[in-house]
RNA sequence: GCGAUAGUAGUCUAGUGGUAGGACAGUGGCUUCCCAAGCCACUAACUCGGGUUCGAAUCCCGGCUAUCGCACCA
């Protein structure tokens, strides 16, 4: 002991925020329970997360399963691309990227090797574990995928999903007809994804099984400007941006507005959901002076995404934690998609007005060219459909062959065609929150130490939207029925969907103290006045200080405390 | 996954081969009554599996988990 990490595990683990998962079987890394106050954030949390983007944004949150067919995952790439090729040394049996052996020895772009030849270039190298000479080793595929069969006899092959992503490309076509085919249009999904790492050691920020909330907006690659950009245009967030982080330079600070203008950001889709992560990210308690935007690299960024911005979270053990992910991924898994499964997955974007287009068209006289060319003449006809013919007929080009065809053999005509728009194939802005990495965040931000009466006092600072209990309910003594009229409060409360905790036990500053230890901002107290003046004391959990209010204002009070519409210091004294 | 270290009530901890003790927390009661007060009572643990031994929390081996280092981290 200790660091901030070890206290609020400590202290999540013994007041039910999270467990390690079955741990009477021996807890498993990579797993972990949420118990009754941790799940109950974490709703809370997700909540807060679909009125930004379900109700606010307008993209609809759809739910698919977390098993998925192979070719879902061949299309999206995670077959491949999400398999470490990996070798065990033969002497101390450690393991290794197979690729990263190869390049620490001179290759090239080792990973676009084969299995074999990855063994025969690590063969004659040292290991860096044991430094004996490799000799034969294999080389196998770690994919980071869980694997499963579908149906009995194991035909089928199915992957619990690495990322709820994909979920939203597969549903295109169908979501593109439920948003009557007009861009931009987004779903969201809020789910568990699985990703089989070699040796997570991180506690609730490396799981194996995870939470994943994630949109998907598809968007006219022309039209990167956002409808609603204004609400953000002027919203300042810190950037560390590439120039600055190659440069070792501190972090700037532009409205987004500037960043688009400047190029800083690639366009206002990012720099609006940039903005839009900044502000939930403060709502659930995330300590803006602890949060920061980067952005990814050239090198480090996927070769199809345009621009790519981690809001990372510092953490006292870790550092700064990647926690959401704000990408332009351009066509590039619509496109996957549509050529494993043929689907178009395009969307007609219709012109303001129609077009008069005059085209050239070609027409093959199929009677001459026929006969003449005969197993080929079809693709000649098409290739002339395309071609630029000269005065003396034109050259196409077919199955590597050119042909020559004179100009008596087709007839050029020149038509007026009406174009109303044009099949677009729609780009994609991914936000990508993780879900367990905000509640760690949050959860280290919120703990608190601090000396009342030269005691200590543990306090989540948890903001009151998250808290778990909204609101604690205590009798200032046992008898003369003030406990009676504090469950009757209680249970109104209860009725009205705040969560209530009604507390009896013990002297009222043990209860009080119990309160701040899992983050609950206010609590109310039945005292003698209570009786004879209709009023309860609220205090609040940050401040500790009290204001008397009226029995009949409690709902009302507390309903717009914990919204976050009133504070706690503009309270009025009944 | 490898190596090192560790694992005793919910938490912290005492216990070096002879049937586990404390503190805090929790529960019930008394008392006081607005910030972990006091009194009484109660609940509750040797990480799991093998081995050595008449006897193992304690010694040995292995698993699991945690911490640190190495490796891994779309």
């Amino acid at each position: 002991m200790s660091d901030i990490y070890d206290k609020v595990i400590e202290l999540a683990k013994r007041r039910g925020f999270v467990w390690p998962s079955a741990e009477v079987y021996g807890a498993v890394a990579g797993f972990i329970d949420y118990g009754p106050l941790g799940a109950m954030m974490k709703r809370r949390i997700e909540s807060i997360w679909r009125h930004y983007y379900v109700i606010r944004e307008g993209y609809y949150e759809i739910e698919c399963p977390t098993v998925g067919t192979e070719s879902i995952y061949v299309a999206s790439g995670h077959v491949k691309g999400f398999a470490d090729k990996m070798c065990q040394c033969p002497h101390c049996n450690e393991y290794f990227r197979a690729d990263h052996l190869a390049e620490a020895c001179g290759i090239h772009n080792a990973g676009i090797l084969s299995k074999e030849d990855l063994a025969k270039a690590v063969a004659p190298t040292r290991c860096p574990a044991c430094d004996e000479v490799f000799g034969d080793v294999e080389v196998f595929d770690f994919n980071l995928m869980f694997q499963t069969t579908i149906g009995p006899g194991s035909q089928r092959r199915g992957y619990l999903r690495p990322e709820t992503a994909q979920g939203m490309f597969t549903d295109f076509s169908r979501l593109s007809r439920f948003y009557r085919m007009k861009l931009p249009f987004g779903a969201v999904q809020i789910g568990k994804s699985y990703r089989n790492e070699i040796s997570p050691r991180q506690g609730m920020i490396r799981l194996r099984e995870f939470t994943q909330a994630e949109a998907e907006i598809f968007v006219n690659p022309s039209e990167k400007n956002h409808p609603n950009f204004s609400r953000y245009a002027d919203y300042k967030v810190e950037l560390w941006a590439i120039e600055q982080e190659q440069k070792d330079l501190p972090a700037v600070e532009k409205t987004m507005r500037q960043a688009v203008d400047e190029g800083i950001i690639a366009n206002e889709y990012i720099a609006y959901y940039l903005a839009l992560t900044h502000e939930l990210l403060v709502t659930i308690g995330i300590d803006p002076a602890r949060m920061r935007f980067r952005q990814h690299l050239p090198d480090e960024r996927a070769h199809y995404a345009v621009d790519c911005w981690d809001a990372e979270v510092f953490s006292d053990r870790f550092g700064w934690v990647e926690t959401v992910g704000i990408a332009d991924r351009t066509d590039y898994d619509l496109r996957a998609h549509s050529k494993e499964s043929g689907e178009s997955m395009t969307v007609f974007v219709p012109f303001a007005e129609a077009r008069k287009e005059k085209r050239m068209r070609i027409v093959a006289d199929m009677g001459t060219l026929g006969p003449k060319y005969r197993g080929k003449a079809k693709k000649i006809a098409d290739a002339l459909a395309e071609a630029a013919p000269g005065p003396d007929g034109a050259d196409v080009v077919v199955d590597g062959e050119t042909y020559h065809i004179p100009g008596d053999l087709y007839t050029v005509r020149e038509e007026e065609v009406e174009v109303r728009g044009v099949e677009v194939r729609p780009h994609v802005i991914e936000p990508s929150y993780g879900i367990d990495r905000m509640i760690y965040g949050v959860l280290e931000h919120a703990y608190d130490e601090e000396m009342v009466d030269g005691e200590e006092r543990r306090v989540m600072h948890l903001a009151p939207c998250v808290a778990p209990v909204q609101v604690a309910v205590f009798p200032l003594v046992n008898k003369d029925g003030l406990d009676a009229t504090a469950r009757e409060i209680a249970l109104d409360l209860q009725d009205e969907g705040i969560l209530a905790d009604y507390d009896d036990n013990g002297a009222i500053g043990r209860r009080y103290r119990r309160q701040d230890e899992i983050g609950t901002p206010f609590a109310l107290t039945v005292d003698y006045e209570t009786k004879e003046k209709g009023t309860v004391t609220l205090r609040d959990r940050d401040s500790m200080k009290q204001v008397r209010i009226p029995v009949a204002d409690v709902h009302a009070t507390l309903r717009s405390l914990v919204s976050g519409r009133t504070r706690f210091e503009d309270l009025k004294e009944a």
